[in-house]
DNA sequence: GCAAACCCCAGTGGAGAACCGGGGTATACT
DNA sequence: AGTATACCCCGGTTCTCCACTGGGGTTTGC
């Protein structure tokens, strides 16, 4: 239930590409670990598997970078948690004697992952940009 | 955003001991390990960390066990669920540069874990109890 | 007093998180 | 063509936590 770091730097980076999304330029790793403060090598790592899921696409070479495949409003935060996550279609693991109590138990846990998830589908990456900006306001206001 | 074994055991220890509650006569480790199939050595850990919590009491010696503290119907899953869990007060940790973003993203997360915490604090084992009570039935009916 | 229970502490094996590093490959620019 | 600049892939490392096992101590009922 905790928020972890890979899907905190994942949400943070594809943040960073949907604020550069209208100008249709690449953006580098560097740049982005750079302004979020990720270790470089790392958010590496996250943008590959980010890029297998069809989130973003790469482009190599000098002057390459990352881009968003979809519109900033098209990508849903559950989009990216879930596949940085890897949900891995959670697979009812074992056969064991399963009792009538854990089916009890897990259909009310599907309850709880599925309230956290609702959360998650309802907001984009665009909302996060906007919340961030309002949140920029803010702290102009307060300043002056 | 998974169901750790810890919890799962927890609270179908927990149940265990709701069903027995109305005897007053407390349960053992070893027949709710059996019953539920959990290894009795680590179920143990899991009660003594409840007992901690204070959710149950232990009556040591011969004849001894555990009993709920409190009435099923007054036990949400939450409090099982964060004791169990460590919630640690979840600790803001570090200092370092914080970006705006992140802000933002930790602000919408913690929309995620309200959601989910939300649905843990409306069930009680009372609730479980009832609900494998009604599969139970459901089972019966349909084995006829 | 003895066996049945809980109590505490310690250790182990495996998995995943959060990194770092090296060498390979595609691409733009000169 | 050649070179610098990016991404790409594969590996290893350290650390923490989970799920579990084991040993020895203490309380209690018969």
């Amino acid at each position: 239930m905790e928020l972890s770091c890979k899907s905190e730097y994942a949400l943070l980076a594809l943040l960073e590409l949907s604020t550069h999304y209208n100008t249709g330029e690449p953006l580098q790793i560097r740049q982005i670990a750079a302004k979020q403060n990720i270790p470089d090598r790392y958010l590496e790592q996250l943008l590959a598997t980010l890029r297998r899921a069809g989130l973003v696409r790469s482009q190599r070479g000098a002057k390459g970078g990352y881009l968003l495949t979809q519109e900033p409003w098209k990508i849903t935060l559950f989009d990216v948690v879930s596949c940085i996550e890897g949900i891995d279609a959670q697979s009812e693991q074992e056969s064991a004697p399963t009792t009538t109590e854990s089916l009890v138990v897990r259909g009310m846990w599907r309850e709880v992952r599925q309230a956290a998830e609702a959360v998650l589908q309802k907001y984009t990456l665009q909302d996060l940009a906007e919340k961030r900006d309002a949140k920029h306001q803010m702290d102009i206001m307060y300043y002056i």
